[in-house]
Formats: structure tokens, C-alpha cells, sequence
RNA sequence: GGGCGAUUAGCUCAGUUGGUUAGAGCACUUCGUUUACACCGAAGGGGUCUGAGGUUCGAAUCCUUAAUCGCCCACCA
């Protein structure tokens, strides 16, 4: 037998089993006909990104499920990698080489690009190294990497057929263009932020007239595109103004004044300025009125030859120059506070400026069809539900997604222009006379590739010949998707829609979406507030199974995650804790299997075993039932509970007992439990896979080689499940309870021992008191325990539970009687209010019969207890 | 502006289809170092469920409404 460890020790088991895992390849995955199968691809994170605290989460939950299956007999297969995340590494690089004063633009983008690849190989991967210490059971001979030759060729492929099948087009429309990286962004890679600004009163001549037109903007220095005014056509201030004119200041040009109902009437004057270059709304006008359209900026957002002589200014210094010039020239009317949305770039933080260039869009209503059917009919789960709602939202007004970025990093657009005409090629392969044309300098949206990923990773190199595809036949479509909620459009249904395009058939089954981590005051993790803890520091403090249950334990489905480090403390105890009870249980079973005093006397299941059989499989029931229903936070409490209390709590301690009275059978009543204690660890391992294998390891010899994470899952035994046995185990833990409160309540200290009376109230009780006195002897430490039929004197201190009075002789004190006094008051009212429900009539009419009979039983049993307690007074 | 979620003990949260004297963990109080565990054990105090209406024999639970907080979508210059 292996040797019992005293402490646990966290760091050394922990690293053990990870090298173990990954050195064996033990979650290697391979086809496997005569198995289910069980398929998860991870959300891959920034190639150059670190773990962070909400990533531990996403991925514990998939692991769960991962190990869960596979104990189930699923050949389970997880796949890793990370994504190239086009903006962002673009951005470290360019940052990077700035300190060494190094423009990109001098390098080119050849160089450019070799120095992010070489960035890459240096700083990426760190997270899949960090990942790894996470305990995550993915099969890592199969990670990918979204800029790998083979996803690169999917997504060619994809953008190829999309453009034949007319789904992809280029356009000049409007985007958000990101001054800072230089390029357009998609309407999901933008965020808005309330902002505390001015709006401006600015007055236009009208050409030929004494009157003017005002108009109210916040951004006066976008006058230089001005191309026309607006006014509601029901507007009765302007309606005079049919057909005429004015003159934009400064500019001096004449512009015409349009009628549109999409002007507000109500706001500021009524009138407003269309820029159709640089507003979203101004270009829809603009293309309705077929007006001009004057680009104004350039590709860092500075007014352009068309900003007259604020030429070269930022947009924010040009603002303030051209009102104070507005002023001089008496334009300016006035200006108020004003507090309005401005859009900025998720990942570069920069100002967003609409402007109109040429884009490559994604026409989105044809996929989006089908995508939003297989969620209707259910095919698609989310969990939580409400997520379903969102998703039809979005789908049902899904706009054309922009899929052209201005960056240089990331799958250069398979598009090539030939030199003298125009013409258009598009193909795998570049054309064959390449010195005759030139490739689309632009890169497609990293989520472009993200969207094929449950497809790619698979080998999906060679669409046509899909059909031979092992991989891609087998493990999909994936069963389950875990991640966060805010890239359920950018992602999520943008996998399904290319799921269904490219598979026919979705790319998984149902969709976790994980609590979003808030630190302990509920605040956003941020690098700002400093309040984000580092994962690693954590599992180097507390324990890496310790951070995966906490983490779980405090996240409800649905709901965001308050976290702080100490609370890591309860994942922390809790392993502790299970790890005490085993090594209690192989320290005895070690001291019996070396002595021959224990014969064969067996002690066959009593009671205790009898009720630990039915909570084990109550409680095995709940597990499995939480977890395929995602209530993860459910599963882990269960368990929590169910260890701590009925197993350590009361199974344990009586078996203390029951191996000092009953030592020829501690042999058998150790076994039992160790059984029970094997099972527990099996149901845990899913969650802390770390501490569950060291102790299977432990727990029996010859396993060496082999995982808990293979072995299988304990089965339900229905017929073990035993409501009598339960009742009856209730009904003794009632009284050993009372006795230890009767002895508290009165400074009777728990090591002195005491002589308790006890009169039963009724058969069961009765029953339960004569096969289990000793434990409850024992249990509360007394020196005697003796049954009455009836209480002779009055010198008690008492207390009236449900089947049991009990007395213990002893000088009555005030502080008793006013106790009594108190549960005799609270007894009443309780009264009163059964008599209060049950002399009503229609409550006797119209409630269930059961549930008057249960009030009648509670009334009875409650008076029961009313006049015993009146007896002491 | 539209939608969604939350509001239960000092704190963090459970509470299934309306029917329990409303639960847990942490914190708190008292007792306890009895050979698994002080990262422990035993016992205890503490809430009428955000406010106001309503439906019902019966509401933390359903409806209406208000307030507060949070999120998503839209982006009226």
C-alpha cells in the first residue's frame, strides 16, 4: 500500500500530474468508430496574449465537460490554439519597434512582416504554456494557429467561393476608420462612449436673401465637406426655403438646401448640415439627394487640401481654430454644453472617423437565414436562453459586413488587379502572369478566419475534397462551444453561418456563455484599475484546483462573477479538507491491514452505510443531472456540501465509533467507506482533475501509468436510493443535535459528560432510539442515555423537538424558562396561523388535499410540542 | 430611444411548476486543541425577500408600476 502523505503538497502533486498528462499524451485523441465521439475547439486566444482570470474560467468549464465525457466513455477530443488577432499584434510590433525608432513604413511591408512573425515566435504561446499549467486535457499534437499554412488556405478558399457565388463585393460606402492603426473597422469592433462636448450654432447665408439658416452641429470643422443643409419637409420655418440656396462660410460655396423627414425637428434649430464623406447618416442623405460627396481628411484624421488653411490640422485642434474663426466672422450664434455618444476603437482606443473608401463587404441576409432557422428549431442551444434573443435580433438586422482591414498583418486578401485595365482576378493561386498585376494590398478582418476555426482546425485545407476528410466526418460538428458573451456576433454567429455554408450543418450544439469576472466591489477587470489578479499567482498561492473550483463554484450561469483572490480560500479549504478525509481513512485502513485482530466478524451495512448508499446516489443523480443541464455552479455547491457535511460531518465521525465498538469489522467498515470516498473522487475529478488523480493514485496500487480521467465515471444505483433510511438518519442526527444545543445553551461544556433522559413521541422515533443509542451516546458525549416513558420530579433543563423530549437533570435557571417562555410564544402564533388558513373557507374548498392533511399534521404535531413545553413552565 | 438582467441576512449568493416557521458560504458570538483536518469541530445570533398597487384561499415566487444598479442594441446633428 502506498505511503500516506501528512500534507498536501500543492505545487509538487500539481506539476507532477501536468508533466504527467502532457509527456504521455493521454488526451491524444484519435478516430474512434466503435466510440461516441465528444468535440470542443477552444476559443483561441491572442497569440501574444496572457492568461488572464476570465480565461480560467472559460476554460475550466470546458475541461469539465471534457473530462466528465471522457469518463463516460467518449472519445473526447479538445482542440487548442490561438488566433493571430490582426490589430492588436500589429499594434505591439509597431509600438516595439518605435522604441528603436523604426517606422514601418521605412521597413516595408515585407520586413514589417517578418518582424511580426519573429515577434511571435518569441512572445506567442506564452498563454498555451499558462494554459498547460491550468491542467487543461486538450490534445495538443492537434493546436493550430489561425495564420498556419493550412486555415490559411481555408479561409482563401472561403473568400474565393464567396466571391463566385457574388456574396463578397467591393464598395465605396462608409466605415469606421481608426486613425491610429489606419483602417476600417467593422461596426462590432467599435464602442461607444459618452462624452461631454459643445454644440455650435452656426449660421449660413442664403444666397440672394438678407435671412439666414442655422444650423446646430458638434462638429464645425467638418464644414469643409459640407455638400448640402437639411430640413424636415414638414418643418413650417423652412418651408419658404424650396429650391434655394446658401453659402457655406468660410468656404464660400454654394450649397443646396434638401428636404428629408429624417431631420428632427425638434432638435436645435431643425436644420442640419450634411456631410455625406464623414457621417454615417449624412452618407444615407447624400445618396438619396444625390448629393456630392467631399473627403475632407487624411488616413491619420488631419483636414486634408480641402480644409482651406487648417490644412494639416488634428480634428480636434482644427475644431477650436475654426470656431474662433467663425466667431471673428460673426458666423457663430452660439454654443451650448451638450453630452452625446462618440464612437471610439475597441483595440486601439482611437476616435473613430466615418469616412467613405473602398471596402471589401460580406453581403450577410443570404447566411444569415439559415443561421437564424437552426437556432429557431432548436438545433442550436444557448445557455442561459435569453442569449437566443439577442442573437435574433442582431440576425434579423444584420447589415453587410466590412472584412477589408489596412493592416499588414494577417491573410492578405486573394485578390489581384491587373495593371493596365482593372480587371479583376480572384483565385487560390495568383495569376499566372503575375509581373502584370498587383494584389489587393489588404488583409482580411481576423475574424475572417476565426469564423471557419470548428471547421478548420480539422484539416479543412482542401474544400473539394472534403468528403475524404476523416478529421472533419468525425469530430464534426463539434457538441459545445464555452465563451464569453461579448463575442456572440463577432463570433458565435458568424461560426454558425459559415457552418452551415461550408458543412451544411451547424458547428455545434450548444453554446455556454460564461459569467463575465468582476473584481470584489463588481467593478470590470481592467489593467487601469490595477484590480485584475494574475491567474499564476494565484495557483502559486492557493493551488491550481483550489482557483478552477473556486472560480466555478462562485460563477452562476447568467450572471456576472465578484471575485477576489481570497476567495480562492474556499477552493483552497475545500481540497484540503478532501484530502484530509482520505488520508484519515488510509491511515486506519494502514493500521488494520497490519494487525490480525480484525477477523470476519463483518458488521454488514447498518444504517449509516444504508443512508450514505442513498445520499451518494441522490447525490450522484444531482451531479449528473447539473451538469448536463449547465448548472455548474450547482454541480461543484452539491458536492461541496455533500463532502463537507454528510461525508466528513457524520459519516466519518461515526465511523469512528463504529471501528472502536465494532474493531473485528474495521476492516469492512473502511473498505465501504474508501469505496464511497473513490467514488466522490471520480465525481470531482472534472474539477480538480490535480488533487483527484494524486489520491486515485494513492488509493490503490498499480495504477502507475494509468489516469482517473480514463477510468469510469460511478454509474447510478436507483434501487440503493432509500427515502426510509434517509427519514430515519434525519430523525437521529435531530436528536444528536438537540442534545449538543441543550448542553450549549447551557454552559454545559461538551467535554463533560452528562446523563440525558429521553422520551420518544412516537414508533419511528422510538425504533431509531434503540438501534442507534450508542452513537448517540457517544456522539454527544454523555454518561448516560437512558429511555423514559415519563419524567419523574422537575429538576430538568429540557427541550421539545419533534420525536424527542429530552431532559438532562440539572438545577432549572431563569435563562431556561425564558427560553421556553419564547418557543411557546413562537408556537402560538405558528398555531394561529394553521387555524387562520384552515377556518378559512375557501382555503378548505379550494387547496389541494394533500396540503390540508399537512397542515393538519403540523398543527397536531405543533400542539404535541405546545403542551409538553407548557408542562415546564 | 429600444431590449434584457438584477435587487432576498453585514457581504456574496441559492430558493424548480405560487403552498417549507425563507436557506448556504463568508463574517460575527460562545465553546472546544478528544489521535484526518484550526485551511478544523460543536452550538448560536441575524433577513419578511427594494417601494407601491393587484391577482389568489395562499406571493420572495405571477401581473402592473416606480426606484436603483448593471449589460446589450441603436447613434438625433
Amino acid at each position: 500500500m502506498a505511503e500516506v502523505p501528512n500534507k498536501y503538497e500543492i505545487k509538487e502533486v500539481e506539476q507532477k500530474w501536468q508533466s504527467f498528462w502532457e509527456d504521455n499524451e493521454i488526451y491524444k485523441s484519435k478516430i474512434n468508430k466503435n466510440k461516441k465521439k465528444y468535440s470542443i475547439v477552444i476559443p483561441p486566444p491572442n497569440v501574444t496574449g496572457i492568461l488572464h482570470i476570465g480565461h480560467i474560467l472559460n476554460n475550466t468549464i470546458q475541461d469539465i465537460y471534457c473530462r466528465w465525457k471522457r469518463m463516460n466513455g467518449f472519445e473526447v477530443c479538445w482542440v487548442p490554439g490561438t488566433d493571430h488577432a490582426g490589430i492588436s499584434t500589429q499594434l505591439m510590433v509597431e509600438k516595439d519597434l518605435a522604441t528603436q525608432g523604426i517606422k514601418k513604413e521605412e521597413i516595408g511591408r515585407e520586413e514589417f512582416v517578418k518582424k511580426v512573425w519573429e515577434w511571435k515566435e518569441k512572445h506567442g504561446g506564452i498563454i498555451l504554456k499558462q494554459l498547460k499549467k491550468l491542467g487543461v486535457s486538450v490534445d495538443w499534437s492537434k493546436e493550430r494557429f489561425t495564420l498556419d499554412e493550412g486555415l490559411s488556405r481555408a479561409v482563401k478558399e472561403v473568400f474565393v467561393d464567396l466571391y463566385r457565388k457574388g456574396l463578397i463585393y467591393k464598395g465605396k460606402r462608409i466605415i469606421n476608420w481608426d486613425p491610429i492603426t489606419k483602417t476600417a473597422l467593422s461596426d462590432d469592433e467599435i464602442e461607444f462612449k459618452e462624452l461631454k462636448d459643445k454644440l455650435y450654432y452656426v449660421k449660413y447665408p442664403i444666397l440672394d436673401s438678407d435671412e439666414y439658416l442655422t444650423i446646430a452641429t458638434t462638429r464645425p470643422e467638418t464644414m469643409f465637406g459640407d455638400t448640402a443643409v437639411a430640413v424636415n419637409p414638414l418643418d413650417n420655418r423652412y418651408n419658404h426655403l424650396t429650391n434655394k440656396t446658401v453659402i457655406l462660410p468660410l468656404v464660400n460655396k454654394n450649397i443646396p438646401i434638401v428636404f428629408d423627414s429624417y431631420v428632427d425637428m425638434d432638435f436645435g434649430t431643425g436644420a442640419l448640415k450634411i456631410t455625406p464623406s464623414h457621417d454615417m447618416n449624412d452618407f444615407e442623405i447624400g445618396k438619396k439627394h444625390n448629393l456630392p460627396q467631399v473627403n475632407i481628411l487624411t488616413k491619420d484624421a488631419k483636414l486634408n487640401e480641402n480644409g482651406l488653411e487648417f490644412q494639416g490640422m488634428g480634428v480636434n485642434e482644427a475644431r477650436k481654430k475654426v470656431v474662433r474663426k467663425l466667431k471673428e466672422e460673426g458666423y457663430l450664434i452660439k454654443e451650448d454644453e451638450y453630452i452625446h455618444n462618440v464612437s471610439f476603437a475597441q483595440k486601439s482606443g482611437a476616435t473613430i472617423e466615418p469616412m467613405v473608401s473602398d471596402q471589401w463587404f460580406v453581403s450577410m441576409k443570404k447566411l444569415a437565414e439559415p443561421a437564424i432557422k437552426v437556432v429557431k428549431e432548436g438545433k442550436i442551444k444557448f445557455y442561459p436562453d435569453r442569449y437566443t434573443k439577442v442573437y435574433f435580433h442582431w440576425m434579423d438586422n444584420i447589415r453587410d459586413w466590412c472584412i477589408s482591414r489596412q493592416l499588414w498583418w494577417g491573410h492578405q486578401i486573394p485578390i489581384w488587379y491587373k495593371k493596365d485595365t482593372g480587371e479583376i482576378y480572384c483565385d487560390l493561386k495568383p495569376p499566372s502572369d503575375i509581373e502584370n498585376w498587383i494584389q489587393e494590398p489588404d488583409v482580411l478582418d481576423t475574424w475572417f478566419s476565426s469564423w471557419l476555426w470548428p471547421i478548420s482546425v480539422f484539416g479543412w485545407e482542401n474544400k473539394p475534397n472534403e468528403d475524404k476528410n476523416e478529421q472533419l466526418n468525425y469530430y464534426y460538428p463539434t457538441d459545445f462551444l464555452a465563451t464569453a458573451s461579448d463575442i456572440i456576433f463577432l463570433w458565435v454567429a458568424r461560426m454558425i453561418m459559415a457552418g452551415l455554408e461550408y458543412r451544411k450543418d451547424i458547428p455545434f450544439k450548444e453554446v455556454y456563455f460564461n459569467s463575465i469576472v468582476r473584481d470584489g466591489k463588481g467593478r470590470k477587470m481592467s489593467k487601469t484599475l490595477g484590480n485584475s489578479p494574475d491567474p499564476l499567482v494565484v495557483m502559486d498561492k492557493y493551488g491550481t484546483d483550489a482557483l478552477r473550483f473556486t472560480m466555478v463554484y462562485l460563477a452562476p450561469l447568467g450572471n456576472d462573477v465578484l471575485f477576489d483572490i481570497d476567495k480562492t480560500e474556499i477552493g483552497r479549504n475545500f481540497v484540503t479538507k478532501l484530502w484530509n478525509a482520505g488520508r484519515f481513512l488510509l491511515m486506519n485502513k494502514a493500521k488494520i491491514y497490519e494487525s490480525d485482530e480484525y477477523g470476519d466478524d463483518v458488521l454488514k451495512d447498518d444504517f449509516t452505510d444504508k443512508w450514505m448508499d442513498s445520499r451518494f446516489n441522490s447525490e450522484l443523480e444531482e451531479v449528473e443531472k447539473c451538469l448536463s443541464e449547465y448548472k455548474l455552479n450547482d454541480y461543484t455547491k452539491a458536492l461541496y456540501n455533500f463532502v463537507w457535511s454528510d461525508f466528513c460531518d457524520w459519516y466519518i465521525e461515526i465511523l469512528k465509533i463504529k471501528i472502536d465498538k465494532y474493531p473485528k469489522s474495521a476492516k469492512y467498515i473502511i473498505d465501504k467507506a474508501l469505496k464511497i470516498y473513490e467514488d466522490i473522487v471520480k465525481l470531482l475529478h472534472p474539477v480538480i482533475p490535480f488533487v483527484t488523480e494524486e489520491i486515485w493514485h494513492i488509493l490503490e496500487e498499480g495504477r502507475d501509468g494509468k489516469s482517473v480521467s480514463f477510468s469510469e465515471f460511478p454509474e447510478i444505483e436507483k434501487d440503493k436510493i432509500n427515502s426510509e433510511s434517509e427519514k430515519k438518519f434525519e430523525i437521529f442526527q435531530e436528536i444528536v443535535s438537540g442534545i449538543r444545543n441543550l448542553k450549549a445553551e447551557n454552559d454545559i461544556p461538551y467535554s463533560e459528560k452528562c446523563k440525558v433522559y429521553a422520551i420518544c413521541s412516537n414508533d419511528i422515533a422510538e425504533k431509531t432510539f434503540d438501534e442507534y443509542n450508542d452513537y448517540i451516546f457517544s456522539l454527544c458525549n454523555l454518561s448516560t442515555l437512558e429511555k423514559i416513558k415519563k419524567l419523574d420530579g422537575d429538576k430538568y433543563l429540557s427541550k421539545v423537538l419533534a420525536d424527542f423530549e429530552i431532559h438532562i437533570p440539572f438545577e432549572v435557571n431563569e435563562k431556561q424558562i425564558e427560553k421556553y417562555k419564547k418557543e411557546i410564544e413562537n408556537l402560538e402564533k405558528y398555531i394561529a396561523n394553521i387555524d387562520k388558513k384552515l377556518s378559512n373557507q375557501n382555503f378548505v374548498e379550494k387547496a389541494p388535499k394533500e396540503l390540508i392533511e399537512s397542515e393538519r399534521a403540523k398543527r397536531e404535531e405543533a400542539m404535541g410540542k405546545l403542551k409538553k413545553l407548557k408542562k415546564l413552565v
